[in-house]
DNA sequence: GGCATACCTTACGGTGGCGTTAAGACTCGT
DNA sequence: ACGAGTCTTAACGCCACCGTAAGGTATGCC
């Protein structure tokens, strides 16, 4: 999933990031409050780890700026002190769940998905489904009709994120936002290089497809043909 | 490790109290406040899981009690209500988690876990257990299909959090911390080396081997090929 | 039908992740 | 203080994966 982290210590900041994208997600950062809330304003994250303390813009103040707008977006709170004090504050400026230092990525994770999870449908932890092909997140694992199917990184990232939306279509600004992270447009195939190698891997050898293209849209992954 | 749970709807605590024994732990029992407070007193526990609402004596009543003698043993508290004026009494009058319904019994799971390794000790040792492969935590002693494996103390311990996480991909963030107790990256290849060693001990001379590389991501042990 | 556009597939080189080995550093017991 | 066993670092080679490009195929419009 996309995270934001917003975190002012770059060494934290790094560490984290690079154990959220072991993990499969997405995570862009920021390292002061101001730019913070304006990247949370912009794009669409599927939560937020803000740091308690920030320079130029308190971690709670942008919590209160965010839920003030009605965004509903899922926060966690991270902080330096296990006060009950702190996490009252936290709670109370809007968080929705708050983490003292030091944290293990482990439990960061852990409590990521299940904010993710509370805020959203309510689907069984990390797995994905559609008909008869299954994608398990914590496994990394990925099966159709039981039988195992090897993909690469990316092709779990892409069909991950083609399954979050399934029964839509996915744009390939969407697709190149939500699993490359690029802003912009690369002006290759990449997106179609590996939806094709996805679909060998899903669809080849099976009677029902799953992967179609929307000609002139982009790609939609759904049972009915 | 060893539980306390006191809830009164029978329905939900049997529920809750088989799903932790399935995970390995020893779960005593308490239906009303009174005998659950006398519980928590007595017997030393691990880990308190009370809920919200309980009849002769209430949840936050014996979370204050227990504080007010200088308990220290960690308290999750359960509720029926997400409100965060409910959370925030909880964590005022002393609980050091909140976890409300509907909770999934993975995420009350992990919960615990990471109150109880917060609060000090080391995880218990039992048996833990993989196909043929067998871990004794209390021995330290290793065997696959019934022969000795000699491992060093960080391939034991190595070996313990991969079994502890099995099934899943377990990244090298999560091994650093899990295992070596860095919450940084040591730019080095030591995970990689012991992996190898570990792989040379419970894989050399199997048909079928347990320890899988997941490139990109980090490790997972499983029977599954 | 012809053309243009959008999409698919295959092939290939570079990159970087991973495994292994060997050598040095460290720890502990004697 | 010495040595055996263990841990860590570093070096090196391999190969899986990624992204680019190029050529082929389908689709829709006129």
């Amino acid at each position: 999933m996309k995270i934001l982290l917003v975190e002012d210590d770059r060494r934290a900041s790094e560490y984290l990031a690079k154990g959220l994208r072991e993990l499969g997600h997405l995570v862009e950062q920021a390292f002061d409050g101001e730019s913070g809330l304006k990247a949370a304003e912009t794009a669409a994250y599927d939560v937020l780890v803000l740091d308690r303390m920030l320079p130029r813009l308190d971690g709670l103040e942008i919590v209160k700026r965010l839920r003030a707008a009605h965004s509903p977006v899922p926060i966690l709170i991270l902080s330096a002190l296990d006060e009950v004090d702190e996490r009252i504050q936290g709670l109370r400026a809007g968080g929705d769940d708050y983490l003292a230092k030091p944290y293990s990525l482990e439990e960061l994770a852990a409590r990521l998905d299940a904010l993710v999870r509370r805020h959203g449908d309510a689907g069984p932890v990390g797995k994905l489904r559609l008909a008869d092909l299954e994608l398990d997140g914590r496994a990394r694992r990925v099966t159709r009709a039981g039988r195992k199917i090897e993909l690469t990184a990316r092709e779990f990232q892409l069909l991950e994120f083609l399954l979050r939306h399934a029964g839509q279509v996915v744009t390939r600004t969407m697709i190149l936002e939500g699993v490359w992270d690029y802003h912009f447009d690369p002006k290759t195939n990449v997106i179609d290089v590996h939806i094709s190698r996805l679909r060998q891997a899903i669809d080849k050898g099976f009677d029902r497809q799953l992967l179609h293209t929307v000609r002139g849209a982009g790609y939609t992954l759904t049972e009915d043909p």
